[in-house]
DNA sequence: TCACCTCCTGTAATCGGTTACATCTCCATA
DNA sequence: TATGGAGATGTAACCGATTACAGGAGGTGA
């Protein structure tokens, strides 16, 4: 492996000018530059970029922690992080949780360490101490879940909002008993959902059944799991509102193994809007959220604060959108041209 | 942030005897230890591990170059590839392709800067000789993907035989006019399926129709672009083998759209057995990929390239197998209860 | 008491770059 | 001709660790 000293050594000039060449900088003769560069290629040398970090203390790389990438939601803001990214010399490094194998904690040492200049959260189980004392040391930005007691950046729809709209979608269409599928134990973002379902039932009087709430997860097979539950009770609701399109389809799948078809005897409504909502069938109405939009607007979050590390955390909202499909059906009495509805926060 | 200088200087020693403590080795006397240790905690002190890995020359990180991370398949694959690297204390970087944000190219470039230890890769566009190349400066593995004319370990199905086993599978149960779905010209393994195919259909003395050829693509956009070909023509073939889950995905819902049902009116087979296949009405008929394994074979291969950077190219070969859902029509004499078959290569 | 060995610790070189500062050359201007 | 300044280049410190080697303290045996 050649080194800048060779190279240096072969083109008859110091490390320096050597240095200054591959930077591109200020004030190098042009036959230097040009008899550096023949040494480079002569040597087919390429700049060990450990070097250049250690001394500038700056890795270019940051870490996002996602509890699983098989979902399609998470390969979206990832997407949108990465480009983002890119556009400012940064590398993207995923720590995947969902496996179990890697704890996060461990991969927060990362940081500590100095392997990496900031940390994207799309979802955590750290308690908020350590967040917060991570946040100190580290640029941190949280994108889709709200991290409670921390003073971090957030990017997100508007969980509530949203939730609000979803169900109300639900009820204006006739349905009164609707049942709730989510992970509001472990993802903010579900809480949040169950805040907007609770308070559109509110509004038109209905008190939901303790049953009604299914905590069964976000998977297809939490879907499956809830299916089951909804099977065993007295009367099947009129609807189900599940936080996520894996659950809404896993949900879907195991009740047409009863002969219980969403979108006609059931209704059944996602979130996400996973590119599969729109390839099932039924197709699924779902409420849509701009995931590469959350993606970039974190990473442009993120490296704010890595470039200016004394800024306030901040706190932004995306817009999010039904996306009426096949999978709820609707009152006879709906407008049929109103297919779409665009909220704005 | 405190250097391993002030580390030293705070518990009284030199940073020799702070590394050694860091690094568990020999010969610290305890009360040593101990004043270290306390020193580090008082300091709240992180090595930075770039100094480590400068003086090594070891990153301990490998980079993974994948065309999407959409499909599950590339998720399952990773997560193996995961598993194997945290045992061996590797962190695994991921480059999307996707996008086409980052092209191959500079990702390699990682790779030359040293800036990881190895790479997997779980398809590339590169020329064969760029790998070549590559494959001289730094250690290199290939999973699913097999890039001809490079000498390089591969892990992968058999998948000819996997074409094969599928198009036999078809045709024994009744159907002869068998369209294939793929990206022959991007990825081998679509080639080689398609290989397999060609190799069952001649068996049984079908002569396949160029028409029947839909290079679209493993999407599921693709799947609907090859559904709006077959509906172009004359006689719709009796089944569609397409070389993935999502292109089989698209192509039942847009033919479902025109009134066509899978697994009734016409069958189709998948690729993959991605989860959404056991989820998908009707679900879905395809060929089982042992995605995990795959990923762990190949970063153990790697690991092993790594510490042995001498030995000898592997080619390893995993089992698939056939995973019988509704999607396909089966010949009425067959038997109900061979639900599963199990190929080993 | 001396030589020698073991155990512990410190000094300094090193990894491969970057960069502040010094130095030198050359040319323009007073 | 002397002076000053700009431009090109070299020297060496530095980033934060690891580690080869040197050396000191203390114990053992002759």
């Amino acid at each position: 492996m050649a080194t800048i000293k060779d190279v240096a050594k072969a083109a008859g000039v110091s490390v320096a000018t050597v240095s200054r060449v591959l930077n591109t900088s200020e004030n190098v003769r042009p036959d230097t530059v040009e008899a550096v560069q023949r040494a480079i290629e002569e040597l087919d040398y390429h700049p060990n970029f450990l070097g250049r970090t250690l001394r500038r203390l700056e890795t270019m790389k940051i870490l996002v922690i996602v509890p699983t990438i098989s979902n399609q939601f998470y390969s979206r803001v990832i997407r949108g992080i990465q480009s983002v990214a890119h556009q400012n010399g940064y590398h993207v490094m995923l720590a995947i949780t969902e496996s179990g194998l890697d704890s996060e904690q461990e991969y927060v040492q990362m940081a500590q360490r100095k392997l990496v200049d900031g940390i994207i959260f799309l979802h955590s189980t750290l308690e908020p101490e350590r967040i917060n004392e991570l946040a100190d040391s580290c640029p941190v930005v949280c994108a889709n879940e709200y991290i409670p007691h921390t003073k971090l950046s957030v990017v997100s729809i508007d969980n509530v909002q949203a939730g609000y709209d979803a169900t109300s979608f639900l009820l204006e269409n006739g349905h009164r008993s609707i049942a709730f599928v989510s992970a509001s134990s472990l993802y903010s973002s579900s809480a949040l959902r169950r805040d907007g379902y609770l308070k559109a039932m509110a509004e038109w009087g209905i008190s939901a059944e303790e049953s009604w709430f299914l905590n069964e997860g976000l998977t297809f097979k939490a879907g499956r799991r809830a299916a089951d539950r909804l099977l065993q009770m007295e009367n099947l609701p009129d609807a189900v509102f599940a936080a996520s399109d894996s659950a809404a389809i896993g949900l879907i799948s195991a009740l047409s193994g009863h002969g219980i078809q969403a979108g006609k005897d059931i209704s059944i409504m996602g979130f996400d809007n996973n590119q599969i909502a729109e390839y099932y069938i039924p197709a699924l109405t779902t409420v849509s959220q701009p995931q590469m939009e959350i993606g970039q607007k974190a990473m442009e979050l993120l490296i704010n604060k890595i470039q200016n590390p004394s800024c306030e955390p901040q706190r932004v909202t995306l817009p999010h959108r039904l996306e009426i499909r096949a999978s709820v059906r609707l009152a006879p009495s709906r407008p049929a041209r109103e297919k779409e509805r665009k909220i704005h926060p």
